[in-house]
DNA sequence: CGGCATCCGGGAAGATACTG
DNA sequence: CAGTATCTTCCCGGATGCCG
């Protein structure tokens, strides 16, 4: 009885494989699961404990992400990890081979801004937002520039480095940068990508600057958005 | 009654949405149900009909292969069309959009190549052999080469064109080439990615070869594939 | 035959509640 | 905080059948 229902759900499981030698097949077989590639893209930045993956992934319910970090651990995409003392909490965190898959994260993103469907005023994780800086950065746009600049999004800090026609983005210390921005993702991303004067942001409050202003001006110019497809595409 | 029914399924596909801004998330909205990005996969090289799209992906059902096409006809990324007469046969082709996707199919291949799990045995279809052979060439390797390679690959056949150090793969008739190779997809791909000596699969009538021999013993040492991932990972 | 609607069984996703 | 347990709803996959 027992056995009979292991077979039916290996079956089931066969069943469900794409049976395709294709490297993309596979590829959706290891992330190709509803929400495995955003619980990626949210331990692209460094690890994460469970219940904060559960609150920068809006919607997703307990038992999936569950679910989606076994499998993923399954696969040698995540390691369960436990923090030494005095944290001693438990985090999840990608694998070397997991963080390689950020190009993935990116060219689906980058395609995807493409799109007439895409709503930009939805909610936004400090993840999100700081891998679609990695992804839009134009080096073009940055030449000359050298400056870190510090993000204070809620409870996390981050630092973008930009130097040599090249950003890098990592947590860090926001206090150490030339030039800080406080506030939620959303309105950065309002700022950054939405048109939105940072003057308006700061008059409600959205959004608070600190530092070389002229730099935040220039900022958020650094990252153009690709053109929309043409509905009545061909 | 039947009104009802339609808001009932909009608040579903409502609370199936990711809810969030990021590019990512957007695209998985878009290609990240089961079988749409190997449907998009099998149009990358051209249109095809209905029943080829069926055959040529091993284990979708007819009614999920409607499903799939009718979803990415209105995200803009498929459309259906009617080939002018005599043909006058109904054909699904990507938009110009859709074909942008590749990028997305080929990072994802490329990862994927890397993991454990990864079979190679197993079917591979006309198209997804031609997409590897753009993902994994390496200019390195095929610098000073400039050749035209045919493949006659059951009903379909395809050209790829070697020179200044790139490679382009379409369909077209192998008979203009300086070499064809003739067989069953997978039989190619063993010869490419898996090592076995041409010699090989020509003792049993698996693969046939035409033309400048050397050329192809030179061929099948162009796509490398990357290094599996250590399974202690870090 | 090509394209699509319909019905059914099983399993995955989602919501909620509960436990160590 | 970090998950389980349970229940419902919905999607996937297979079979059948309709229609041009």
């Amino acid at each position: 009885m027992e056995l009979e229902k292991i077979t039916s759900r290996d079956e089931a499981a066969y069943r469900r494989r794409y049976d395709d030698a294709c490297g993309t097949a596979h590829g959706l077989e290891l992330v190709g699961e509803r929400w495995a590639l955003l619980v990626i893209r949210e331990l692209m930045l460094g690890p994460k404990r469970f219940n904060d993956l559960r609150s920068d992934l809006p919607g997703i319910s307990a038992n999936v992400l569950t679910q989606r970090l076994e499998s993923l651990e399954a696969g040698g995409i995540v390691v369960k990890r436990r923090l030494p003392p005095p944290a001693s909490v438990q985090v999840y965190e990608l694998t070397e081979w997991g963080y390689q898959a950020e190009p993935i994260i990116q060219t689906l993103g980058r395609w995807a801004t493409r799109s007439p469907g895409h709503d930009p005023n939805l909610p936004l994780s400090a993840v999100s937002l700081m891998l679609s800086f990695r992804t839009m950065f134009d080096a073009a746009r940055g030449k000359g520039l050298k400056a870190t600049v510090g993000f204070r999004l809620g409870a996390e800090s981050y630092l973008v480095r930009i130097g040599d026609g090249e950003l890098h983005a990592a947590r860090g210390d926001a206090d150490q940068a030339d030039l800080t921005f406080t506030g939620a993702p959303p309105m950065v991303a309002a700022a950054v990508y939405g048109g939105v004067p940072l003057s308006a942001l700061e008059a409600d409050g959205a959004l608070k600057i600190d530092g070389d202003r002229a730099l935040a001006e220039r900022f958020v110019t650094l990252f153009p958005l690709p053109p929309k497809t043409n509905a009545a595409a061909k």
